[in-house]
DNA sequence: TCTGACATTGGTCATTCGCCCAAGCTGATT
DNA sequence: AATCAGCTTGGGCGAATGACCAATGTCAGA
């Protein structure tokens, strides 16, 4: 009966409160203050908790801080791809992808937790895994919606429409002005089919 | 200690040395640590001087960081809009963006530096200004580059081109497939006329 | 009721941080 | 030679860091 792992504390209806609440903090206070700012403190006071909980339920600072951030963006790409299948035609689809971009100035807090993540998954090969996963389901079933609505080239097309979402998200965090009219009408373009060859 | 020979700049040539080292090892060591975990000692033993220096030549730890990533994005993002006069159709301009963008596999250094500097920018508004006037000049280069070659509305064509570039070096460095065969293909039709169709 | 595993506390530990400064050095000017 | 401003040195300050742990609390099952 002696070795019993510590990877993850049994049931307790304290401990599920307390591991959310720190989930949440972490996930607050990433764009806040930068990955690399997130301190076991910080958190701790953040979630309400003293700063031991922090060790003893996510074993390091930075394993705490990889969940929240793919448990948060997860949950808003996740929703997103969710309701590309509602648009009947392929401008519907980009309408609805820009009216939900709409929602992220690029300096808001999910935007900036994305940005942060990106960057601190090239630190860390698990969560760069993990990212890659969410992002490549979300490119995934943009491509399936695409192709079902005759677009050319769904899989290509899709991939790089899910890149320049992250890129202008990007540079309106500069304050550049993107507006979604704009984006739609340019890259709504890129979804016709090609008709002359240079 | 050589190194005499009195030059033309500056009250002393080592200080002007100095400056640059130290230019030099923030812009290095942003990329492979994070903006927020570079400090003054890091920078220091990669310059090969003494810690004080730091804070003599720039102030603080901040003020230099923001320098030289100023400086080094201006360098690579103002040679890259030079060369753009050179193509001669709207295809060819495209096409030299994205072999140009071939050597930022977004997870190089100057890739990294770049999306440090989009996320430090968010929390210093001088240096977002900086960051802005750089990339909005590029934007309006090719927006004249694109509008010479006949590309239906330059200005918002350029700007989601370029938002697009960096959207898709954010989606490279997780290991995302996007060749650049790929891009260009799908971008190159956002540049075609609306209807093409004589 | 007792027991023992789980949960939490509050603190220590060595380390590192940014910033500062008194003193020494260097080279140009007087 | 004497002066002196600009550089540079190396150490030191208080504060904060991540990790860790002994002690204590809590409660479901025997």
């Amino acid at each position: 009966m002696p070795g019993h792992t510590r990877s993850t504390p049994g049931p307790d209806s304290r401990s599920a409160d307390v591991r959310a609440r720190l989930l949440q903090a972490a996930a607050e206070l990433i764009p806040r203050h930068g990955w690399g700012a997130v301190s076991t403190r910080m958190i701790a006071e953040q979630a309400g908790v003293t700063p031991g909980l922090v060790h003893y339920h996510f074993g390091s600072v930075q394993a705490l801080l990889s969940r929240a951030a793919l448990d948060a963006i997860r949950a808003v790409i996740g929703g997103m791809g969710a309701q590309l299948h509602d648009a009947r035609t392929a401008r519907q689809v980009l309408n609805q992808l820009f009216s939900a971009l709409d929602s992220y100035s690029g300096r808001d807090p999910f935007s900036l937790l994305m940005v942060e993540t990106y960057l601190a998954a090239g630190r860390d090969d698990t969560l760069r895994e993990g990212l890659m996963a969410v992002v490549a389901d979300f490119r995934d079933e943009l491509a399936a919606v695409l192709r079902d609505r005759q677009v050319p080239d769904p899989a290509g097309t899709a991939g790089v429409l899910a890149a320049a979402l992250d890129g202008v998200v990007l540079h309106r965090a500069l304050g550049l002005a993107l507006p979604a009219a704009t984006v739609s009408r340019v890259l709504g373009r890129a979804l016709q089919h090609e008709e002359n060859q240079e």
